[in-house]
DNA sequence: ACCTGAACACCGTTCAAGT
DNA sequence: ACCTGAACACCGTTCAAGT
């Protein structure tokens, strides 16, 4: 239980602090520690070794510090995965002005995606703390609730609408960029194959026919992730499902 | 690395060894560890203590035993969590026959649904460990392979739309039963709050508009998970949102 | 085959002490 | 305010030894 007063990450108060180098150091040579500096090694160290492989202590010897030197700036290691997760996903708010919000939407879904494809680590994360992250930014979700209210969406219908985008584009990037077991991989990939080639088309008649269409390209029938065989033209696919459902669901009810 | 033989978790290994209790000893009082007793002991203490309190020593210590006889069994600690998750999704495919592919889709998103608000603390878990799962029951993919072939879809649409069915339906639930920040939760609760009563209006107008129909109701913007408060209303649209995309999907392209 | 028991190299967080 | 340094109670996994 920490007393000790913590600020929160925002866009403001990351740039305040950014423009705050005090005795007008320049700012690549900080001697001391920033709270960002630290989010910032920690996401590194993430997307080197994985989640395995982050901890405190690694975060501190990136760095050239005592772990609790790390500690001090983080508050504890939950906060600062959630911090980490927040600074991955800085600046997937689509930019400008759009004509349409199916344009809008869809902007929305590629540049979600292509954040967690230049952070793939991160995917067991993003389901699990953005829920409830109070760091996360608020112009993405009035972003988001002004396009589905230019959609004509109001009401508990603009709270279903505004769910049923996060659950899609949480659903899709989490799982297809989700870590392989670490367990020797090419050993398990091996396993994975054979087991899919062994499947019996007396028992699964549209698995065993779709096989070669499935393999690698559906969710939990992959021996790889994301990052090494995306999923290109599922996601598209998504996309489009999603959006046509919503326009149908605009007009019923 | 473990070079001991291990077997599969399947719906087929794991009747046999319930019905192989050596000896015919009465099946609640063997006297040695099963697999199946791990991951079920396991599946207790997350029930119990969440993800954080989870260990291989306090499965063995609830087992009575120590911590290197879970070791033998479980393999690793992550081959565990990914058992557990099989466990606790049994019997998520819908039973008997049914007249629409529509009813059948319903029935598996809210029997996904039921099966994590029964293990609510597995919710981080599902995104991450179905993926790549090769203990997966490969009947609940069939059959979702088999209605959505009803449906009228085939080849890489085929695939297109089994890839959106599971994006979806692990979407919302690993997010809306995700845990909350553990760190003294009622005081988070408290600041996430007066947080979203702060939101200046001028700047996010819909957020300020809407924020007592979003408040605890939309993700990002709540103090409860779904165990506290669920979010059925949004979930029964998200379901018929994206069976309407399904539908449309299906005339198009 | 299955478990004990000791050991190894970690881990997050605390607390007191320095500057 | 920010960091060192030692310490605490853990952790997953190894290995050798028992039965």
């Amino acid at each position: 239980m920490k007393s000790r007063p913590q600020k929160r990450v925002t866009a403001e108060s990351r740039a305040k602090e950014k423009s705050a180098s005090p005795g007008g150091r320049p700012k690549g040579t900080e001697k001391t520690l920033n709270r960002q500096t630290v989010v910032a090694a920690a996401l590194e160290e993430i997307d080197r070794g994985g989640l395995e492989a982050f901890s405190v202590r690694n975060v501190a010897k990136r760095l050239g510090v005592y772990p609790t030197a790390v500690a001090w700036h983080a508050a504890s290691r939950g906060q600062l995965l959630a911090d980490v997760v927040t600074l991955a996903l800085v600046d997937v708010r689509p930019p400008g002005f759009h004509d349409s919000w199916q344009g809008y939407l869809r902007q929305t879904f590629h540049r979600f995606r292509e954040a967690v494809r230049r952070h793939p680590n991160i995917a067991p994360l993003i389901g699990t703390q953005m829920l409830a992250n109070p760091t996360v930014e608020l112009e993405f979700i009035e972003g988001l609730l002004a396009s589905l209210h230019h959609a004509g969406f109001s009401g508990t219908r603009l709270v279903a609408a505004y769910n049923a985008v996060l659950a899609a584009i949480v659903g899709f990037t989490a799982q297809e960029f989700a870590p392989l077991p670490p367990e020797q991989t090419s050993q398990w990939q091996e396993e994975m194959r054979e087991r899919l080639a062994g499947v019996q088309r007396v028992r699964y008649p549209l698995l065993a026919d779709n096989m070669k269409l499935l393999g690698n390209k559906a969710f939990t029938l992959r021996w790889q992730n994301g990052s090494e065989a995306p999923l290109d033209a599922s996601f598209e696919a998504f996309i489009e499902i999603f959006i046509a459902g919503l326009e149908r669901f605009r007009s019923v009810g």
